[in-house]
Parts: structure tokens; C-alpha cells; sequence
DNA sequence: GACATCCACTTGCATTTTACAAGTACTCTA
DNA sequence: TAGAGTACTTGTAAAATGCAAGTGGATGTC
């Protein structure tokens, strides 16, 4: 097996993301990165869900083997490592914006602002162009 | 705990996604409801990514749960059930077309007609109507 | 009305993945 | 140069998954 060979279940686009973020941890890191300006290997690790610090370390070296993230040295902090979006994922904004919404809608316990369902259904384009200048500054 | 306590890690809206299909399987059902007219246990079985009957069984009475789907008796033969998707199933439109056109994006060896991404690209909520037509002719 | 078949599972068990706790190597800070 | 911080790795128990086989209630056939 080579190293381009993923040897993926099929071809099925629905299956290529479920090979990349179907578990219980990907995702939320993807998040933080997305919305919440997280860089840092602590970073992560001090998210509400309390991830596992062996389980992030493989979570973020498989998202970066995928090219979703990069991970480079802090400039301000020769020990500490930044983690960040690459333009793959970052792409996957509107999906998660969609998440988002669904989630919203449906779970009663959900800690989303009112005002993004509003804005989504008014507007859903203008939303994702709000988020995606914020990912910008935040990168 | 009670039946409606899902007693879940945060209430973060992604990981309300991620709880109720973040797993390597979940999303494949959903997608075999939504886009392939499959209803039956054995349709789903037959996908080609070839989910065992004791997974498929386990998510299937997930999904029936968390009111994703729903479990009825077909009318043509009684000795078999019909699955589909509930309101909240189908609510799940947009986020399979965005993470479809995410992955028909990257992934170089997707079996997604290349018109997919053209009506994505050109009108995409002309694209999810259409699918949402398809949705409620299949159901 | 017995008998095989179909369908939707369930069960048992080996393998893999995950969770939790502890430890390590490298870097920065005083 | 001692101590703290950061990003991991390691060990191990628990849980989830994969595979093969079995079960029980219709259904169809003679």
C-alpha cells in the first residue's frame, strides 16, 4: 500500500467525509479551529467535551496527513506548535454552518445564539461570508 | 437517568452533530435514505461499503431514538419493515449536499457527477430543492 | 398443514479503537 | 541550572467493531 493509496470503502462523496471526520473528536477540533481561535495543542485539550490528550495527538496528526490542518512552530513560543485550517478545511465552513443549523433546530438544549438561526434564515449566504471573514482575521 | 436525558459531553450544536452521527457508519444509513430510495435492512446491507447486521441493527434503533428515522410495517409484505426519514431526517439535506460538495471537491477519486458540482456551483439551493423533490417523491 | 425460504435481527467471540492515568523529552523562564 | 510549561508517548482496561453463525416469526410451495 502506498502512501497516496487511502483505501477508502468506496468512491461515495458521503464516505469520504466519514473517512475524515467520522468519529467523536474530529469535528470538535475542526470547530475550534473554525470558531473559536484555537491554536494550541492545550488549547483543544481544554474544550468542554475533555478529549483525551492521546486522542487529540492522533486526531491532529491524521487531519493534517488528510491536508485539513498544518501545524507549524509559534513564532512567539519555540516550544509551542500552531495549529491551523488549511484552504481544505476551511472549505468546510458551509457544512458546518449547516450542522450548526440543524443542530440548533432540533436540540432543545442547544447553547446556539437565537440570532444564528435568524440570521440563517434570513440570509445564509451572508452568514457563511460573516464566518468566513472572521476564520480570515482569526488565521 | 431518564428517557430523555441524553446526558450528552457539552451543548455545543457540532457536538450535538457529532453525537447523533459521528460515527463511521451512521451517516452512510442516512445517505442510503436520502439519495438511493433504500428502505429495507437488506438494501442497506448491500451497500458497498458493507456494514455488519449487528452495526446496522445498532443504528438503525439509534436513529429510530433520537427520531432521526422511523420503523414501519410495509404494507406489500408483512414480514418486512420500511425505514425513512422523519422531518428532522430530512432537515439533514443541506449538510449531506455541503459535506457532497466538500468532498466531490477534494477527493480526486469521487464518484460525484461532475454536474453535481456545476449546480452547486451555479444555484445551490435550486440544487437542495431538488433533492428535497427527489426526497419526497422516494418517501 | 408440513417444509423450506426469506427477513430482520441476535449472539459469541476475536480484533481494533478509545479512555484514563502516568510518564517523558524538549523548551522557556527565573 | 532548577522548575515549570508544552506536546506529546506509553500502558492498560474498557468499549466498540467486524465477522461468522444462529434464531424466530412470517411467507410461499406442495
Amino acid at each position: 500500500m502506498t502512501k497516496n493509496s487511502k483505501d477508502l470503502r468506496s468512491n461515495c462523496p458521503i464516505n469520504f467525509a466519514v473517512e475524515t471526520f467520522g468519529d467523536k473528536w474530529t469535528l470538535l477540533v475542526i470547530r475550534d479551529l473554525m470558531f473559536k481561535g484555537k491554536r494550541h495543542y492545550s488549547d483543544f485539550l481544554a474544550s468542554d467535551e475533555k478529549i483525551s490528550t492521546n486522542i487529540l495527538a492522533d486526531r491532529l496528526q491524521k487531519l493534517d496527513d488528510n491536508g485539513v490542518i498544518t501545524k507549524s512552530t509559534d513564532p512567539d513560543n519555540a516550544s509551542k506548535f500552531i495549529y491551523s485550517l488549511t484552504e481544505k478545511g476551511q472549505a468546510l465552513l458551509p457544512a458546518m454552518v449547516e450542522m450548526t443549523a440543524w443542530s440548533a433546530s432540533y436540540d432543545s438544549l442547544t447553547n446556539t445564539p437565537t440570532e444564528f438561526l435568524n440570521t440563517y434564515n434570513e440570509n445564509k449566504e451572508a452568514l457563511i461570508e460573516m464566518f468566513k471573514a472572521q476564520m480570515t482575521r482569526i488565521l
